[in-house]
DNA sequence: ACAGCCATGTAACTTGTTACATGATTTT
DNA sequence: AAAATCATGTAACAAGTTACATGGCTGT
């Protein structure tokens, strides 16, 4: 869905061809997303076929097929955009599962798994601080602060695999 | 890729059959995620091509198909539960893409959209808040804890639209 | 000439969603 | 007798990934 709506997004500023939108794209999220460009094709092609785009003019320099946004595709992106993202939580997410399971069935490998864990999260810290530093340098404000939230979900998550941890001890020591 | 890998789990504790997988896995998320029964299904058949799991003996009780895992599965399983998640943060989330989008072309509409997202995300910490406390209330200590995830991450969310408000604020104050 | 990038596309596949069809058993 | 639940499945679709095929243009 977010490819969608980012094709959209991307050409109401001014129609483009594939191979621009995946670079734009893919700028514009400081290259985290390797935009395949096959799907950007794809896209595109359900974007006209669902009256959203419309090419532009005859294949022009390489044979490029230039794509601009037709009304009802600025109408169905003004609609999104103005929607905030609700729907519940992402309980499903691997890491959540993952750490469930440990728990139900590997109850013995659980502490190396949330060391291990606890490990790649410092990790990713490191990454995305250095990445969020280099955007900040390159003055790309927007895309320092969306860093800047991955740093906090990181954050998020290396709370909760500490009080994970926590909650471990103290539950073996009602057992002794 | 979750449910795949949850069916595993949930096979490796017991032969079950494919209702039995989905209200023991709905059951593990605390309901916050609709398992399609149909998908069940077809995760059960496609793990038996494989060869992780395999239907044992005959259809029983009321045309029931249990199955058990195999060797192999045992083994996909544990190696998948011992590897920890990483795989860079994940930017390209809807939400990002969208407020990253509104500050490109809905220049104008942004602080409305922060102001609906923060008061979504604030909704979404009262029901999390409510659903951790049942949890808490019905001993299921580690589905608390994944809410209590959940939590910290909608808090995340949060302090981030609090700095992109007061971010935008600051630059206008440079624009006058 | 050749490597590498620009540019467009197709095919096969996986995960997941929605909706439908079928029938047995249990509850009201 | 009707409704709800248990139980298994299929079909059609959406989104995304991986891999391949094709050709033009640019720089060495």
């Amino acid at each position: 869905m977010s490819l969608r709506y980012g094709v959209l997004g991307l050409l109401s500023e001014q129609p483009l061809h594939g191979y621009q939108v995946r670079s734009r794209f893919e700028d514009m999220l400081g290259g985290s997303w390797d935009v395949n460009i096959g799907q950007v094709y794809s896209t595109l092609h359900s974007l006209e076929r669902d009256g959203m785009v419309r090419a532009v003019g005859a294949r022009g320099d390489r044979g490029k097929v230039v794509y601009e946004l037709t009304d009802l595709g600025r109408g169905e992106l003004g609609s999104w955009l103005a929607e905030p993202d609700s729907g519940p939580q992402q309980l499903r997410q691997e890491v959540y599962v993952k750490l469930l399971l440990a728990a139900r069935v590997a109850n013995g490998g659980l502490p190396e798994l949330l060391s291990r864990q606890k490990r790649a999260y410092l990790q990713r810290l490191k990454d995305v601080a250095r990445l969020e530093e280099r955007a900040r340098g390159d003055g790309k404000d927007e895309l320092a602060l969306l860093l800047r939230g991955a740093l906090l979900h990181t954050e998020a998550d290396l709370t909760l695999i500490d009080e994970w941890i926590e909650e471990m001890k103290t539950a073996e020591g009602r057992l002794r």
